[in-house]
DNA sequence: GTTAGCACTCCCACTCGTTGAGTGCTAAAA
DNA sequence: TTTTAGCACTCAACGAGTGGGAGTGCTAAC
């Protein structure tokens, strides 16, 4: 569809706006990058790719910029891919796993570090508790009437609560309970857990039974906003493309609707590798003008959770995908390792 | 020392300043205020009051700014102190009891309606685990050689922590150890675990003491980061004053740094009641036109943390105050009652 | 002690010409 | 047919100049 001069051409235009966020004019690209050809004829081309949509101009006295449609062909087919050096990519992945023994505390690393890779803002999705599997509960008793309940989820996630109750159990009734109670839901994931386990939960183990039941069905649903987690917002603000206050705090507060993002990381789930959706492919309108790059990451071979990078349409896809990719991938790594 | 009118006048410039965000003039107060004198008197004494340092003039043709010797006067004897109507506080009180049974939840739900209340920043410093009793220590076996350790601490935090041995222990031992452990340990803050205690432990309880010892020792000084926690950053960009976005990435990266932080936060806690430091009073570079309103908060009568706001030095005080006294006051009931 | 009047200051918004980067078109060269 | 030099044209950005307005301080009269 376009010749090789062409992509050169757009190749060039991307790789320098990307570069200095300044619209790109012929001569600079034929000084820059030696295509043997004058800048006269480098204005036919670009006339000709903005004609087929792969670029626009502010106005007319100004150079090109990339279109959305042109971004997507850069990273489709244009672009050269990043490769992180090996010395970074060890350092990372020590870093990763330096917050030694929590899961939870790798998966708020993990964004912090490719907030800190990308100057962007980063996302994570941590492990929604639909997939996870029971692998240990355990009450205990504390004075009052006080049960603290301590459910230990496969991959790696521990949540506590708290749960009252009307009288007072003696610890050996509660460590029988919760001795029973362990034996019965070990190996069973959230999803399988049907009205009947509730039921029989609720006829075996009376009052805490009820509670437990209660605390299930309500408690975990409740933290959809733990699940999601942002990081290195403050990023944006030096991009040039938000050096308007409003533009950011528009962006900055869709970000905070936690369900929103949770339906638009979502979405790339289904799909395994590195995703990229592009200005206007996202449905979200704060998000117009920004691109969001996402990854899934894995226990085993399970996916157990996203992670990803807002930054504006002009940002350096090459390094932010290796970026997102090898994140996920020692984030992946450390998972499935310490199970 | 400023007679009367001097105070009225200061009182009306600072009110109005705070409202607006522009330098206030004569004409101005005059109009609005019914001083009952014509402009030219107000200048008089605006004149007065720059001269004794309560105001400034951006230029001279501008209208009148207050100082931060403006402000803390203002602060101590002028403002009318503001109370919040009785349907708002008892939906607030409502609001942060809402999210049941978790301390932890309840301070970050206090921090994010706190940020709401006062459209700034908020700030929380949760009990820092120095001062923290333990009150149950429970270890349980995962399989292979991962033991999972709960403490539950008073007032209210729970925390998990995995360790790792070389060789496996049956359930039974594990048990055996935790309440041994459980023993020993109960009603000792975690200031009181000496040399004493923690070599017992090695003594007594092996492999599974050291790494005990250990995760003691270090684990819990790691998670400085997570002991204090911002909500709202993104309210601050609404403030005219960080319209301009390098001042607004100052303050932000400077809240970044959650030693520095902790420390300014921290210097509050020796004071109860509602604490005010004005601009300049600040030490900390990024915030010196700002200003810092922080009031501890209580588990009975032990002070366990701070919650504060920090906004512009042109902040509505009598609002911010009431909103972190109020704040503070629900939090301390509400996690001094579910103990 | 207060106030009207007035000269003065200085920010701000606006206009207007200039500059320069960049374009599209045309016609000649390859 | 493709490329390119040349040229007229466009338009944002910048700076200088200008008028208006808000606000002041001072003075003299009340």
């Amino acid at each position: 569809m376009l010749d090789d001069r062409k992509r050169l051409v757009l190749r060039a235009i991307i790789d320098s706006y990307i570069e200095t966020a300044e619209p790109v004019g012929s001569r600079t690209i034929a000084r820059k990058h030696d295509l043997g050809v004058s800048p006269a004829t480098i204005r036919n081309e670009m006339a000709d790719l903005e004609e087929t949509g792969y670029l626009q101009q502010p106005h007319v006295s100004a150079g090109r910029v990339p279109s959305d449609k042109g971004y997507r062909f850069y990273v489709d087919t244009l672009m050269e891919p990043y490769v992180f050096p090996g010395l970074e990519l060890r350092r990372l992945q020590e870093e990763i796993s330096s917050t030694q023994l929590s899961p939870e505390r790798s998966i708020h690393e993990a964004a912090r570090l490719l907030a800190l890779l990308t100057q962007s803002i980063s996302l994570i999705v941590a492990p929604s508790p639909d997939q996870l599997v029971f692998k240990h509960l355990q009450l205990v008793a504390l004075e009052d009437t006080g049960i603290l309940v301590t459910l230990v989820l496969h991959p790696g996630v521990v949540k506590n609560r708290l749960i009252r109750t009307k009288r007072e159990y003696s610890s050996e009734q509660i460590a029988d309970v919760s001795a029973a109670l362990n034996h019965k839901l070990k190996g069973v994931t959230y999803k399988q857990l049907g009205l009947t386990i509730f039921s029989e939960v609720i006829r075996d183990f009376g009052e805490i039974g009820r509670a437990l039941v209660e605390l299930i069905l309500q408690g975990l649903a409740e933290d959809k906003g733990e699940q999601i987690y942002a990081s290195g917002t403050v990023n944006i603000l030096n991009q040039p493309e938000f050096r308007d206050v409003d533009r950011a705090i528009a962006l900055l507060e869709a970000l905070e609707q936690k369900e929103h993002l949770l339906s638009l990381l979502g979405s790339a789930a289904k799909f395994s590798g590195v995703q990229v959706a592009i200005g206007q492919e996202n449905v979200s309108s704060a998000m117009q003008s920004c691109s969001l790059v996402t990854c899934t990451y894995y226990v085993g071979n399970d996916v157990v959770g996203t992670i990803g990078v807002i930054g504006p349409t002009r940002m350096d896809y090459a390094r932010v995908m290796a970026a997102v990719e090898v994140v996920s991938r020692s984030l992946s790594t450390l998972l499935t390792d310490d199970k």
